[in-house]
RNA sequence: GCGCUCGUAGCUCAGCUGGAUAGAGCAGCGGACUUCUAAUCCGCCGGUCGCAGGUUCGAAUCCUGCCGGGCGCACCA
């Protein structure tokens, strides 16, 4: 049992299924009446015949809860439970001596594979690019830690049309020239564009180019290879820059699928699911309209004979399942990607490749300007990701140098992890970076002062390093922990219960896939943390009292120190 | 037109998947440093949860229908 509410749940479902004779989930949930409360006598008083008073009150008689909690029946049935110092010692002790902070490994691990930040050859990553990589970057690091085999995918844009002009723009500028070094990619890209629209001559070269791309062509693979490799180079400066943990192994361009392409069209037409359309070879699952109601395509190969993104797309999910042996296979693209994505699902389920595989799009909405519309640049281009990130650590610079990269690379990340996915928001860099609120600054903040205390204690600080996937040694037996806590003042309750509650926030992000409920977590225990901080003082407590809130402080920073580490924030020892 | 999605305080957002009196931050007003980081904290002000029905002991949350915003809807990914 992980979370203090299966604890609770444990004592009273006895109760519960004694009375009814079935066992039923007794509901317990965070109550702001008391620490917690059971909310089942309320939802079985109707088919007992009771009244919902009568059914919680049976209950709380009945319910062997030992020292763990109190229970009184308040309202119209709700049952209030409150837990004793000795359970809350032992609960926070096991934790404070667990180097995991209480969050258990999974007992089936599976296999994982995460699809996520995707950026294109020679072009600049931009604003769209940053939820991807973001939230795909926590899911990695919280299924990882959970005990998930987790393979991170880079969707790497690395094929297509466009790669003739790319091409023949190099040949015309000379691979010599300088311009493919990091950071000039997005002139060459708007270069080669340029000269395409505004060049016949160039644009045939570029179609012929395309042409012995696809051939093979060995000098022209050796200038993609170019390409490619220094784009490479690029991503990985701004995957640093972001404190991303994906490697150059993880890139997996869209040529990587290039010789699967034609037995995926094979396949699909051998089962029967291929259908001429206008001239395109196409897919037409089940339930997908148009328009005007006609049939939807996924077009896998083009009426011109190349291959559409859709063969790229339904080889990639076939090699993620069949291949890789993903379990699960995520997708951390956009909303308005979704009836692509689930085109794709449906047609890799006719071809039975997904079979005991789960499969899920995690979309996420738009980053919006402070107008509230599509995030622009003044001039209505799209903004550089890498702009953008600068800017922020300059803003947390002038307010302290020294930490300007965590505090603004990690408010970046906060606002955006912190909010539901699914909705847009606004990019706000001035309430990004406040004190106040719920923000990553606040959160750094405060573990700065919890590892200032212990600091000042003397005693060796055991948050700094801890922010790791694996885990730390602990600080001592959990009953030698528990033996000498004494949690006591509103404020230790109210921290002990938030720090208590951060298992079961890491497990609900590995299963809801929302890093924003472990944020929520996060900014409760610093929101407790500050409140304790200002009412109990640590280190001219008495005896006794004075250890037992250094364990507390231990604890929030531990928690905090992890927390940010899953959501890919660093947390600075002083700030 | 069809589909997906969002609508909560003046603004930006939570609301733990159906629980008691809907919570934060910003903005506004008023307070607190001789004490572990005041880059902080406390108090006040502020809500017909878009509208209308339905489901039941109970709805911001679920179902339906409207209203309003965003996105998607054939060879770009």
């Amino acid at each position: 049992m992980s979370t203090v509410e299966s604890l609770l749940s444990a004592h009273l479902s006895a109760a519960f299924s004694t009375l009814t004779g079935v066992m039923s989930d007794p509901q317990v949930h965070r109550s702001a009446r008391a620490d917690f409360q059971s909310n089942a006598a309320l939802a079985l008083a109707p088919a007992l015949g009771l009244s919902s008073r009568e059914v919680a009150t049976a209950v709380v008689t009945a319910a062997d809860l030992g020292d763990v909690a109190t229970a009184s029946v308040s309202g119209p049935g709700f049952i209030n439970l409150t837990l004793l110092p000795p359970a809350l010692n032992r609960l926070l002790g096991a934790m404070a001596a667990d180097p995991r902070l209480g969050v258990p490994l999974v007992s089936a691990p599976e296999t994982v594979v995460i699809d996520y930040s995707g950026p294109n050859v020679a072009k600049e990553m931009h604003v769209g690019h940053l939820r991807s990589t973001i939230i795909g970057d926590c899911l990695l690091r919280v299924l990882r830690f959970t005990g998930h085999n987790v393979i991170p995918v880079s969707h790497i844009g690395d094929w297509g049309t466009p790669f003739g002009m790319l091409l023949e723009r190099l040949v015309e500028i000379g691979e010599d020239s300088g311009s493919l070094s990091i950071g000039d990619l997005d002139a060459f890209y708007k270069a080669a564009r340029h000269r395409f629209d505004t060049d016949p001559d160039f644009a045939d070269r570029s179609r012929q180019r395309v042409v012995l791309l696809q051939g093979g062509d060995p000098e022209t693979l050796r200038l993609w290879k170019l390409l490619t490799s220094e784009s490479a180079r690029y991503f990985m400066a701004v995957n640093s820059r972001l404190s991303v943990l994906l490697t150059p192994s993880d890139f997996v361009g869209e040529s990587f699928y290039n010789d699967q392409l034609a037995s995926i069209v094979s396949e699909l037409d051998s089962k029967g699911l291929l259908r001429q359309s206008s001239g395109a070879q196409c897919v037409f699952p089940p339930g997908f309209t148009g328009r005007y109601g006609e049939p939807f395509p996924l077009i896998v190969r083009k009426s011109d004979g190349g291959f559409g993104y859709a063969a790229t797309d339904l080889a990639a999910i076939r090699h993620r399942a069949l291949v890789l042996g993903g379990q699960r296979v995520l997708y951390v693209l956009g909303t308005p990607q979704s009836q692509h994505l689930e085109m794709v699902f449906a047609v890799a389920r006719q071809m039975g490749w997904l079979d005991g595989v789960a499969v899920k799009h995690v979309g996420f909405g738009s980053i919006l300007g402070e107008d509230g519309k599509m995030l622009k640049s003044r001039r209505g281009k799209s903004v550089k990701l890498i702009d953008l990130l600068d800017e922020a650590v300059a803003r947390a610079g002038e307010v302290n140098p020294s930490t300007a990269t965590a505090v603004g690379i990690g408010a970046v990340k906060y606002a955006d992890l912190s909010s539901a996915m699914v909705k847009d928001y606004v990019f706000d860099l001035e309430r990004m970076l406040s004190l106040h609120g719920n923000t990553s600054v606040y959160l750094q903040y405060t573990h700065a002062r919890a590892l200032r205390v212990i600091h000042r204690a003397g005693t060796s600080p055991r948050s700094s390093d801890l922010a790791i996937a694996d885990g730390q040694p602990g600080i001592g037996s959990p009953d030698a922990i528990a033996g000498g806590l004494r949690i006591e003042t509103p404020q230790e309750r109210a921290l002990a219960l938030a720090l208590l509650a951060f298992p079961g926030a890491v497990q609900a992000v590995a299963a809801e896939l929302e890093p924003h409920r472990l944020a929520g977590l996060l900014r409760d225990v610093a929101v407790a943390f500050t409140r304790f901080y200002e009412d109990c003082p640590v280190l001219n407590a008495e005896p006794g009292i004075r250890e037992s809130r250094l364990v507390l402080c231990d604890l929030t920073a531990r928690v905090l120190a992890q927390g940010l580490y899953l959501l890919g924030i660093e947390a600075p020892e002083r700030m």
